[in-house]
DNA sequence: CCACAGGCAATACCAAAGTATAATGGACGC
DNA sequence: GCGTCCATTATACTTTGGTATTGCCTGTGG
């Protein structure tokens, strides 16, 4: 009996388990966006070829971990920029960057801007399928990391903003009665609160709940990307 | 009564504010770390310059808020070498490089390897005291940072092995008596090490041990640089 | 107007957590 | 052997947390 644990938040959804990975190629070069399409076909991925930034932005967005293979020099807007809008629209989505013209303080730019690789021409393969292999489970990650805080930012917004309240104050470590002396309520009407906040959250436990909000509310950036 | 609010392990101690940050300069080339040292100087920070990286290895460690500015090319153990050791005995300083001949592949390697900044000669003044300045200020935090996890291992460290793993369990959210059947004992033996383990972490509330206990197992790496 | 949701509060009761005190036995080191 | 630390358990009691049920008030929207 006492072996039937649950973990509540931590049962997590598997991220589309068959799903297959989707290669973004975006370059204005036709042969590099076919000889890439054939290799990202060899390991049985599927490519998605563009040849401008503008077409890969009106492609749908997918659920499936995804990456994309971007050349830095692009008639209108260019890599680099591309890179920055996905960026400002929160899009996280991988990004292999090859040139054929190595500029070092544009590869020092992508790479802090957080590409994962920065390839030149001539495209070696091997580097360049490590770097998508790599780069598409950084994605598969980074979905499942997302679909999670999604779950947990919805049920959130679920709560009253007295629950806010109470919650914030209850997993900063207060007591009922002390919570209820903070917000100038009694500590029956606190226990009603914290009730609705353990169910809404679907938590099954303080301890539970203190870690919800800790993902919801991360005191310290994981790393600034400034 | 109620404003006198505690909050445990968050009371963390300030690290030496008034401290001189120190800019360690790494360039076989002496005009190179002259005109380094003179900018350093002008922004009223401490330069140490080496001609080699087994100079600065030498060099005993302090605890101020620290960079290095190295030269990408040295003879004996060049840039990249020295980033590499310095990853791997954890040692986390902030690099930023320099180099005269622009190198596509080097600069993302060091930039994958965590540099945060990577310049090319000549030197732009203004652009190497920006980089310096940021390099500090994430010393600084990463200083701090440090400290606090120092002073919570510390006093994880003192618990007993049993005390750890009633800790384990008690902030997976299992109730005292789940506890006991777990670990085979009996409650009131839980409490008793649990009482141990609150006292010995100086937590002040559950809410507060679970903290901790995140800060000392981060379930998931921030990020993986691999 | 009425239904409904949110906020508040009370009584009453049970479960769990925390405190105080004490006691036993094993392991370890001096 | 003796002191110390660890682990264990017990009794007895207080505080806090959780649940059930009920009631009142207010604003919102059909």
């Amino acid at each position: 009996m006492n072996s039937a644990r649950t973990f509540g938040h931590e049962v997590r959804t598997l991220a589309t388990p068959s799903a297959v990975p989707v290669v973004f190629i975006v370059d204005d070069d036709v042969s590099v966006r076919e000889s890439v399409e054939l290799l990202v076909r060899n390991e049985n991925w599927k490519p998605e070829p563009f040849a401008s930034a503008q077409e890969f932005l009106s492609h749908p967005r997918t659920r499936v971990p995804s990456c994309l293979v971007l050349d830095l020099s692009l008639p209108g807007q260019n890599g680099l920029e591309l890179q920055k809008q996905l960026s400002l629209q929160h899009i996280d989505m991988p990004i292999i960057f090859i040139t054929g013209y190595g500029d070092v303080p544009k590869s020092v730019q992508a790479m802090k801007a957080g590409a994962l690789e920065f390839l030149t021409k001539p495209l070696d393969y091997n580097a360049l399928v490590n770097a998508i292999r790599k780069a598409l489970e950084r994605s598969r990650l980074a979905l499942a990391q997302d679909a999670e805080m999604q779950e947990l930012r919805t049920r959130y917004a679920l709560l009253t903003s007295r629950e806010h309240q109470v919650m914030t104050l209850v997993v900063s470590g207060l007591l009922n009665k002390q919570v209820g002396g903070e917000l100038g309520i009694s500590e029956i009407t606190v226990k009603a609160h914290r009730r609705q906040v353990m169910q809404k959250m679907k938590a099954n436990s303080l301890a539970d709940l203190v870690k919800m909000a800790s993902k919801l509310r991360p005191g310290r950036p994981a790393i600034d990307l400034t």
